[in-house]
DNA sequence: TTGACAAATGCAACTAAGTTGCATATACTT
DNA sequence: AAGTATATGCAACTTAGTTGCATTTGTCAA
């Protein structure tokens, strides 16, 4: 598949890359529309899509029935504040040791994973 | 928050506790259908919502844009297979070395987090 | 530099998952 | 057996995401 440069996914794609947590696609429709980039929801669709299968992009779901995307750095994993919403990354390779022991005793080739955490932040536990 | 016993809710209860592995909505309607209790989606959803915060089921998401329950048995974890879709248990407690780690350097108390792998199963690994 | 052609976009209409308001019915308590 | 909180059904709605199709735009090779 071949991506060519169009100003609606690299808009998207540059908001990504600044934004500090993963987000999701109302709120790219939005950042968009402030801008006076009046594109199409479907192409905000097709392009986080796009973006996705091509490996620029994460995906990830915080149990609220929609995704959130982000782009893609150094693997990690999610702290979610149930409380005040913060999400807070934290780089992880926790996970070899037991993929490598899920692959001897069930027999299952582990090819990603996808581990967050719920809880309080810093803040939050004081309130 | 009070739960009264009606067909429904046994029935949407003991298909869960019945299924090996978590399934959605969709799957819990076509079975209640199935078995000539027709019951309205509405009120599976409701009783979904209400077994899940009474603590009764447990909710989780696969990547596959909705939410799967299953009947809350002890800690643990899925294995899910990419090629075939089938879903695997792996008991597990492997966190909390991980958590108090969190706890201490990041100051986020940890109450509760999921874990899932996707990969391949014993059989399509050899296919 | 100019076609050609694949890839991207916009629009409208659609689907799937889940929710809400409201009137009626049912389970549990006393 | 009555009273009341809880549950249900219906219809209508919302939110997230998708599809078909006609048009436009990037890119690459001549």
């Amino acid at each position: 598949m071949n991506l060519k440069n169009t100003p609606a996914r690299s808009a998207i794609y540059d908001f990504l890359v600044r934004s500090s947590s993963p987000v999701d696609a109302g709120q790219i429709i939005k950042f968009l529309r402030s801008k006076n980039l009046n594109t199409n929801k479907v192409t905000v669709y097709r392009n986080l899509d796009a973006l996705f299968k091509n490996g620029l992009l994460e995906r990830v779901e915080f149990g609220e029935g929609k995704f959130r995307y982000e782009f893609k750095k150094n693997h990690h994993h999610h702290l979610i504040c149930t409380n005040c919403g913060k999400i807070e990354d934290i780089s992880g390779e926790y996970l070899t040791v037991i993929e490598n022991k899920i692959r001897k005793e069930n027999g299952f080739i582990v090819k990603s994973h996808s581990l967050e955490f719920y809880g309080l932040c810093r803040n939050c536990r004081n309130n």
